[in-house]
DNA sequence: AATGTAATCGAAACCGATTTAGGGCCGGAG
DNA sequence: CTCCGGCCCTAAATCGGTTTCGATTACATT
């Protein structure tokens, strides 16, 4: 190694103490303000920075941030959506100084527990997002002293939320779809999540507030992120008696699986079927038909989450605020048919 | 902080010095079996493990590597490409026991070069992966005495790296248009990179080897991962008086914005124009028409440029290996178009 | 002149590990 | 009986910082 400059260094060629170098560049009072530039100009010429170990093993901070991702399955980077938020989180932390690692449950060749790992490292927080919120380990971590955000869940433990408005984007998407004449109107939720809770609940309700009647038959559960679950949902539902006119899937990846059933069916949605995604990825607006959904502002849940975290880092004794709630937009693509100009034609 | 175990805690319910504590765990020859076995059960039984800060400090080893990470553009994180690739480096390389960091410009409110932040955080070693190689940080960062590995880029200085066999890929897709009956093949390419490089002459080579024409008109620059810019590039090639019947376009993501300005123009990819892209990404091959493309294992490139590095860390002066070259394979999908039935039927 | 006070800086303890040098203890050789 | 060499362990230095507590100096106060 090159061998780094170390406070002693600058500390002899300013003639000067370790410890007056280390007040003069910590802002401490007790340092006169000249000595204070010439040992900062000292350390710019000298490309002195301090060892971050060192630092953390006194001072219990890393400016590090643990990420709680996705190891289960093979998805975790690879999804599109949380891709997005990590990327927001990202770059709203790194504006104030902090760095961000995944977290995982191997060390060397033994295992840590999500939590030990966080303080293995001496995590100054941690996101937990893109996982099994009912996890014991995650909710060990939740419940822990390690400052923690959470996406889209809201745990009882204190810990603050970032979430998208899943209430509003759900009743907006159906209110939309109800406007293009639907009624017979297909559903294809996730697992039980809360996210999942909430759309469902906000689908009950925004269904009786428009007197539309909630067919049970209709109601399918399928499985987040992933085209052939929503693939084989929708050829369920077109093999019904009397099939739904408009098909709300679980999100805008696995739209894309409800869309290669119906291109095999030969069906071409936006004109035979309409079918409606969630969360707004790119590709949906890539491709044609472009995908109608509604479009959940990523970024912005990952910059409110760093946001949160920050201020619970630096005030752990203030109270808990309340959850962040994002709010999105709908994206109206050709995929939902207008029902109702076809009603005046026919 | 619920107040962690430490070294000395430990020392002292086994009634032995923290050093003989410390070697135990470590394996040194100097302790007895029982006494070893001893103090494992008790590390074991108060859940102690030893603190990153401090071992690092004096062993100068962190266990941890620096991520250099594209943050000029919006991409990054949301580039499924390079996502794709991270994804399988981090599988790999956690289980050789390290965790991985993204390393950028920032620290505190001051700044910091990439190779300094490495520093900083006295990063075991660096993946450099989806960045401008021409960067005058990057390069410095390369030629450091931080271990380095580098996707798709061959370094003059000593940095091992793992790349896609461009070449043969740009050639197995060429021939397989060819073999589809098509001449006139139009080339949109990215900015000049190593891969571009590599890419083009492969397309010159191939072209000359099946004696077809490599047409000026047909040769555009475009920019990787970006619709529009591939949306621009295929309306004027199909404005020339004579335009191609196929165009390979710079990658998967921007194929799509090729699909979609081919749409516009009232024009059916897989019937009417043929196009391909490159890298496989996994939305083209659930979209209709499939996209046909040569798929690159980027799951398979991360997990050697892993191997690659952990082996460069734990062997520095054993002599560089030569760059691992990883193959992909064509995926056949539906935008291209069989030209020599369509001879045959007319 | 004696005392008090503010402004600066230094000495040393400390964070939690690793590692070098050395020190008892025991058995066997001389 | 002494000496030597393993074996097993401890003491202490060290990594590079931060922070507490004191020390020194200069200057104003009584």
């Amino acid at each position: 190694m090159g061998v780094a400059v170390t406070i002693k260094d600058l500390a002899a060629k300013c003639g000067l103490s370790v410890s007056a170098i280390s007040k003069a560049l910590n802002n401490y009072p007790d340092i006169s303000e000249e000595t204070r530039a010439h040992v900062r100009k000292a350390a710019a010429e000298l490309g002195y920075f301090p060892n971050a170990q060192a630092r953390a093993l006194k001072t219990n901070r890393t400016y590090n941030i643990g990420v709680v991702y996705e190891d289960g399955n093979r998805d975790g980077l690879l999804h599109n959506f949380f891709a997005s938020i990590l990327d927001g989180f990202k770059r709203e932390i790194e504006t104030s100084g902090f760095d961000i690692t995944f977290i995982n449950r191997n060390i060397g060749r033994g295992q840590l527990s999500l939590l030990n790992h966080c303080k293995y490292r001496n995590m100054d927080g941690a996101l937990i997002a893109c996982v099994d919120f009912y996890n014991a380990e995650v909710v060990e971590l939740s419940k822990s002293d390690v400052p923690c955000v959470t996406i889209d869940h809201l745990f009882a433990a204190a810990c603050p939320c970032a979430m998208s408005d899943n209430r509003t984007g759900m009743s907006e998407l159906i209110r939309y779809v109800a406007s293009m004449g639907h009624r017979r109107i297909g559903f294809v939720h996730g697992e039980h999540t809360a996210v999942t809770d909430t759309r469902m609940s906000s689908f009950f309700e925004t269904m009786n507030a428009l007197h539309l009647p909630v067919v049970p038959e209709l109601l399918l559960q399928g499985v987040y992120h992933s085209p052939p679950s929503n693939y084989t949902a929708i050829k369920q539902l077109m093999a019904l008696p009397e099939p739904p006119t408009c098909v709300l899937l679980t999100d805008d990846f696995a739209a894309l699986g409800a869309l290669e059933a119906l291109s095999e069916m030969g069906l071409m949605p936006g004109r035979d079927i309409s079918i409606a995604g969630y969360d707004g990825i790119m590709v949906g607006q890539l491709i044609r038909p472009r995908l109608t959904t509604y479009q959940q502002d990523t970024q912005r849940v990952g910059c409110e989450a760093a946001r949160l975290l920050v201020r619970r880092i630096e005030h752990p004794n203030e109270t808990l605020r309340p959850p962040v709630i994002v709010s999105g937009r709908l994206l109206a693509g050709e995929t939902v048919v207008d029902r109702t100009e076809k009603k005046v034609l026919s």
